[in-house]
DNA sequence: ACTGAAAACCAAGATTT
DNA sequence: AAATCTTGGTTTTCAGT
């Protein structure tokens, strides 16, 4: 999941938080040009959006420093030699922001989400085959002090993903 | 999850396709610094690793044509004015691939995948508000013909997105 | 808005496999 | 022979004033 995420290593603020106000409808349509292809040029989008170059520059500059926007590769895990991926639902009878914080720091865990619901956590996690996987959620995952039980949800097809949301 | 796809627009293999041959070390290198900085230039690439600028670009090139790779603007949801973020889990009675095909079609979901566990299909959706997600779960995904039981799992707090596995 | 500097682009030609 | 890389020259974009 998680297409969608700004800043760059974690620690959002809850849902409840101030939604940046630097997001205005020029901002908008920005993201969504960059949405398509992230080295667009900053001429071609002012003149998409009647804009000058500079002032384009300025505002995507402003929205990567303030954590609003990232531009960045992705690619599919499985072309990188991740052959499998799972979603790891999690109930806590601890601590839950420390047992997310905890799964923050594991390289193979690209995405943590607090959640309301029969699980407290999900995770994303990815390995190059069975074997790692199952090391990653038994050595690793489970021996975080506070998880109760975890729950895997081995992906079988990636059906899509999309990070122009907003846009179609 | 779901920091990682690459097709523009869904319809990926299954676990079991031929992982890309193209993805040789130079290229994975090229990937890992874009997942950085999707927008570093060419020159300072190739002269990390040794390759000149138009290697580089064409390389890049070529794996954006291939889609095994996208180089995209990534925002927090929150901060495009969607207040509210869910996964579902699906459990399917009739055919799972036509249910997972007509989720892909919904705007506001953004990721879909077939999964072997308790729930046939997870699915990550985001709406602007409680009434507007109430109004997607109910008369949008649970009519789509061949879906038994929908639960969901709404976000609490984004813990951690990271678009750069592989690297640290 | 202007300008020098940097980056991207293109077309051959060279090199590798 | 096909694919990949380099080089040199040109155009476009960038970044700072």
């Amino acid at each position: 999941m998680a297409a969608a995420k700004s800043s760059k290593d974690g620690t959002e603020g809850t849902a409840s938080d101030t939604t940046a106000q630097s997001m205005d409808e020029t901002n908008k349509k920005i993201v969504t040009l960059l949405q398509e292809d992230g080295r667009r040029s900053y001429v071609s989008i002012g003149k998409q959006i009647g804009l000058s170059e500079a002032a384009v520059r300025l505002r995507v500059q402003k929205m990567l420093d303030d954590g609003i926007m990232q531009i960045v590769a992705v690619t599919n895990p499985m072309d990188m030699g991740f052959k499998r991926q799972a979603m790891v639902g999690i109930t806590v009878n601890g601590d839950i922001e420390y047992v997310a914080r905890e799964l923050k720091e594991i390289h193979q865990i690209d995405y943590v989400i607090i959640t309301a619901g029969r699980f407290d956590i999900l995770a994303e996690i990815f390995a190059e085959d069975d074997e790692s996987m199952l090391e990653l959620v038994n050595r690793h995952i489970r021996k975080i002090d506070g998880i109760d039980r975890t729950e895997l949800f081995t992906y079988m097809r990636l059906e899509s993903q999309r990070y122009d949301w907003g846009v179609r």
